[in-house]
DNA sequence: TTTCATTGTGTACATTCTACATAATTCTTA
DNA sequence: TAAGAATTATGTAGAATGTACACAATGAAA
């Protein structure tokens, strides 16, 4: 058996109570904060992500993450939307916190510790209109080597997806209103890695009942066209709990 | 079907390239950063949380959890780690991040960033030798209110727990060395909030191979004893990649 | 020695996963 | 316009897993 001290309700001791809590808050040391976006996108079958060129000269022609400092006051996951509407126009996007990286020596300039987000979103949707800084897509695969640890970071935020996309039908963000199921599978199969029976992921798919046939066909597809749908998000939004460990 | 740009490998423009990072980093606003450590514990079929209470004197009587201040360049996981051990005394703990807490008005004393990790120990291991500011086991349904955004941080961590231990077995960092199979069970109903049934639960943990009987039994228990395990974490180590999704 | 609480175990049924093949549709091209 | 190529759409059987449920054995307490 388990043994413990179990609390009282004590008063608390009156010595040594910290009154002056500015005074406490400015004594210790103060770090800048940055986030770095981690944009999926899903185009010709391949997983993309939404990179940079650096403009740091010691990083010439690297890639980077969109990223910023964040400003004072500003919670972090608002400045990792800041981020996303500055460079590509976008609202509405599906984002969501993976991680903090604070090795002292990842920033150049000193010590600057990053929050990773991640963010999923439809490429179609989404224009580019800012081409500042050679924004583009590029296939995840490809990746080499990035300015900071950002390769790091997008390693992290790849199997953070893998694992997401298993639990929750993420995947949804990443695709036009309309989609085939064979553009599904293709994303999931280009996300986890794997090839799927494409009978058993109907099937899965079709039991989840998160698909609406919008009774409209693929076009210009050089062969047979598939059925069109949609992503049911009422559906999901009620069932929510439910999505925890999805097989295909 | 979408269409996408393709980055090609231009050669980066020359003009603007930062030079001086030091100086851009400085430019930037300064933030300290805390970690805060949830510390779960099990004892007396309860799901236990270690805390003290705060040295503030507005949240005078409050209950706190157990952090600090990141030092200069210490890795904020570090700096989770040297809570820990100057709180308890412990140093080979189970500590995972489980996110960032960055509301401007969430500490009195100006904007402070916090990362809050979980950690699950074993109560037994553990003499809380340290008892400056009533360091205490409270049992977690009974924490109400908090100093800080501590309640926040506690609740978003027990949904973490609840979630990861259905993934990966990890509430044997909160049991003895030697439990029984009670002991186990009584540790996931307290923490997932449901009774299960007994022979699933066993038939289930006997299919995983975790457990390596002693040969050993219970003792001064009020009835018949049951037989002890122990966790086999060479096994677990083997298999860590499986664990997703375990269903009782 | 009886009673009580708890351990330890098995089986039948339902659900889900997995592997696998054929017909139907449309486009292409000869 | 007919034949061929590519792809969609669909179902089933067997395996594995999840779920519900009951009874005998053990040791402690009375």
């Amino acid at each position: 058996m388990i043994k413990s001290s179990i609390p009282t309700n004590h008063i608390p001791k009156k010595e040594g109570l910290i009154t002056d809590v500015h005074k406490l808050v400015e004594s210790y040391p103060r770090v800048p904060i940055t986030v770095d976006c981690v944009i999926f996108g899903f185009d010709e079958n391949e997983l993309k992500v939404l990179l940079i060129r650096s403009d740091l000269e010691m990083y010439k022609g690297k890639w980077s993450l969109l990223g910023d400092f964040a400003a004072d006051n500003e919670e972090l996951k608002e400045a990792a939307y800041r981020v996303l509407k500055e460079r590509t126009g976008m609202t509405d996007v599906y984002l969501e916190e993976v991680g903090t990286f604070s090795a002292p020596q990842r920033h150049p300039g000193g010590r600057v510790i990053t929050v990773a987000y991640c963010s999923l979103l439809n490429i179609q949707h989404h224009e580019l209109k800012i081409h500042a800084n050679e924004l583009h897509w590029h296939s995840f695969s490809s990746i080499k080597e990035m300015a900071f640890d950002h390769k790091k970071i997008i390693d992290t935020c790849y199997q953070w997806l893998q694992k997401r996309i298993q639990e929750h039908p993420l995947g949804f963000n990443l695709l036009p209103d309309k989609f085939s199921l064979r553009e599904l599978q293709n994303l999931y199969e280009a996300i986890l890695g794997v090839q799927l029976d494409r009978r058993n992921f109907r099937k899965k798919f079709a039991s989840m009942d998160l698909l609406i046939d919008i009774g409209e066909m693929e076009e210009d597809v050089p062969h047979r066209p598939g059925k069109l749908y949609k992503f049911n998000y009422e559906k999901y939004e009620k069932n929510k709990r439910k999505w925890v460990g999805i097989d295909f």
